[in-house]
DNA sequence: TGGGGTCCT
DNA sequence: AGGACCC
């Protein structure tokens, strides 16, 4: 992970602030603070008032406007993901990355479907890769005779991008400590010699981000993600550390991984979240569910370890499952937390996501209680939202005769993914008790409508599409979570688009071809043509298409996505809506219309009705016909 | 205690 | 739609 990633962004912003204690703030708390705060004594998640106090010189910048923080962090993530042959890295929250540079073979004399092995679990021989892995790859490239004057291989093209390293020796610090110098054992320990590769790549990654983008971070090595994370907490501004073997992968003793998780108490594994923890301390603990929250934030007084839940007596996979098990919780629960506690995880590094599955904003307030100040709030965030999906979701169209791309500026662009579904989320305060004290939960409440379509086109300027936004959707759907006209107070309002669908990468001629099969009707076309290429639904559509005819397309489509919203906008007595009666300004072609289709509906010379996202799969009905 | 995100039920 | 988890 980055270190103290906020401030670093603003110390990169502006260098002298890295001389001064600096602190991040979002509404009444310090979010992070550089190392030099740090050594004044301020912390993460520390109140402003209680930070000032300690440290009145500290220089405090706001942070509550991510977008800075997300830039550093898009840039920060493809720099390292350019080193990556697998693509396997992966970003957690803005500040955290996971590289997953294990070793995957493929031996053709197991099987004839490749099977992938993972080396660094196993004591299998090196190295007759088929698929050329980093850590593999230069593996192979090591002079057995002379550890010492290595060469690391970054590129597979390019042999001279790279960097010399000393393969016996371990690249920063170790758990457990030791002395660095074991090159008589490396020949037996491949594992060992992996991780040794493993540190000095990484390593150099830090370098290299260090030099060329101005950001230190703190890195664990081993060979799982919970061992890696956990690790890397060891030894923390700018540093690393590997976990070194035994693993225990075949033996009975106690292994270094087995002993450095056991030390953790249990609530600090990532996956035992606070529920888990708690059911799991009351488990061990014999009965009492543990006295905890006298004011603040975070750990118990009696402090429970993994070794102790794990070696409690009667302690199983099948007994974590009957502990922590019920409705709601996922299934398999108690395997999972099993593996934690025994240091396995096998969650994959999962390949590196173009497009988000969500994007939300959202805003806390001290109080908020007049329809008046949330309809002001409601077009802030959904100014913030359009923008962000500008920015997420949208990607210059390189290919000019492509067509149906809007120019805006001069420049064409295509969205990459269109999120089918704006929610819209509140956390009501809390009522008081009778007794005057606060009863405080964190619990939101939201309600969720189709993501109508007019936000896509981009022919409308973003301050009208925020407006029909804030009217046409959110009001309706703040309605139905506070019906009554006042008496709420809300301490905070969220703003989201979410069920993405991406946009088929499709590239082919089959754009081109619906655009030509629905030429009639190019002007009702023209408002949507954001939609282009517009293969949106084609995971759904796409199966639908070829087992029923278009009526059934069209109704089927329609039943999903058009018809319940519609109901839903209209259903609101109080607030009407312009989704209906509006529909006017949007054109003149519907008056020439028999019946009046709703706002965001399309009909083919087929006859079919359907929304304008499902026009490009209805049209590859047509040529499979 | 912030402003985000993911996955599961 | 909500809950639990993550940063």
């Amino acid at each position: 992970m980055y270190d103290c990633f906020y401030a670093s962004v603003f110390e990169n912003e502006n260098p002298e602030l890295r001389a001064v204690p600096l602190a991040v703030q979002q509404k009444q708390i310090i979010v992070t603070c550089n190392y030099e705060a740090r050594r004044r004594g301020l912390h993460k998640l520390q109140l402003i008032r209680e930070a000032k106090k300690i440290c009145p010189e500290v220089v405090i910048v706001l942070g509550e406007d991510l977008t800075r923080f997300r830039n550093a962090s898009k840039e920060l993530y493809a720099f390292l993901r350019s080193f990556s042959w697998n693509s396997k890295v992966e970003r957690l929250g803005f500040d955290e990355v996971s590289c997953d540079m294990r070793s995957v073979v493929i031996d053709p004399n197991v099987s004839q479907s490749p099977l992938l092995l993972f080396l660094p679990e196993t004591s299998f021989p090196l190295p007759f890769s088929a698929t050329y892995y980093i850590i593999d790859h230069n593996v192979g490239l090591l002079n057995a005779n002379d550890f010492t004057n290595s060469y690391f291989c970054l590129s597979k093209s390019d042999p001279t991008a790279g960097f010399a390293f000393n393969a016996s020796q371990l690249a920063g610090h170790a758990y457990p400590e030791e002395s660095n110098d074991i090159s008589g054992a490396l020949q037996l320990d491949p594992l060992r010699l992996r991780l040794h590769l493993t540190s000095h790549l990484a390593q150099h990654l830090r370098e290299a981000l260090h030099s060329e983008k101005g950001y230190t971070c703190t890195v664990g090595v081993s060979t799982n993600k919970l061992l890696s994370k956990l690790v890397g907490n060891l030894h923390k501004p700018n540093s690393q550390t590997t976990l070194l073997p035994p693993y225990g992968f075949e033996t009975e003793e106690p292994d270094n991984a087995t002993l450095f998780v056991d030390d953790h108490e249990v609530g600090k594994i990532p996956g035992i979240g606070f529920k888990l923890a708690q059911k799991l301390r009351a488990h061990v603990l014999q009965r009492p569910a543990e006295f905890d929250d006298g004011l603040v934030y975070g750990g118990t007084k009696e402090k429970v370890l993994v070794r102790d839940v794990r070696t409690f007596p009667g302690m199983s996979a099948e007994t974590l499952e009957q502990v922590l098990g019920g409705t709601g919780v996922p299934h398999g629960i108690g395997a999972r937390v099993w593996g934690l506690l025994n240091a396995y995880d096998d969650t994959a590094i999962s390949q590196a996501r173009d497009v988000p599955k969500q994007i939300s904003i959202e805003d806390s307030y001290i109080r908020l209680d007049t329809m008046e100040e949330v309809l002001k709030e409601l077009r802030m965030l959904s100014l913030s939202l359009l923008k962000r999906m500008h920015a997420d979701l949208l990607e210059d169209e390189e290919d000019e005769d492509k067509a149906e791309t809007l120019p805006i500026n001069g420049t064409r662009k295509r969205w990459l993914a269109y999120p089918k579904v704006v929610r819209l989320s509140t956390r009501p305060r809390p009522p008081q008790n009778p007794d005057g004290s606060r009863n405080r939960s964190f619990a939101r409440i939201s309600r969720s409508a189709p993501m109508p379509n007019f936000v896509f086109n981009l022919k409308e300027n973003v301050d009208i599409r925020c407006e029909r936004l804030v009217t046409e959707a959110l009001i309706p759907l703040f309605r139905k979570l506070h019906p009554e006209k006042s008496g709420w107070n809300l301490s905070l309002v969220n703003v989201a688009a979410a069920n993405m669908v991406d946009a088929a990468s499709d590239k082919g001629g089959v754009g081109r071809d619906i655009a030509k099969m629905f030429k009639r009707q190019d002007d009702v076309l023209k408002q949507w043509r954001v939609d282009d290429e517009d293969d949106t639904l084609s995971v759904e559509t796409g199966v639908i298409d070829k087992q029923l005819p278009q009526d059934a397309i069209a109704q089927d489509t329609v039943a999903m996505d058009v018809s319940k919203p519609d109901k839903d906008r209209t259903g609101s007595e109080d607030f009407p809506t312009t989704s209906q009666q509006s529909t006017g300004d949007t054109g003149d072609w519907e008056s020439e219309d028999e019946d009046m289709l709703d706002d965001d509906m399309f009909r083919c010379e087929c006859g079919a009705v359907m929304p304008v996202f499902a026009m490009a799969a209805h049209g590859r009905w047509h040529e499979q016909n």
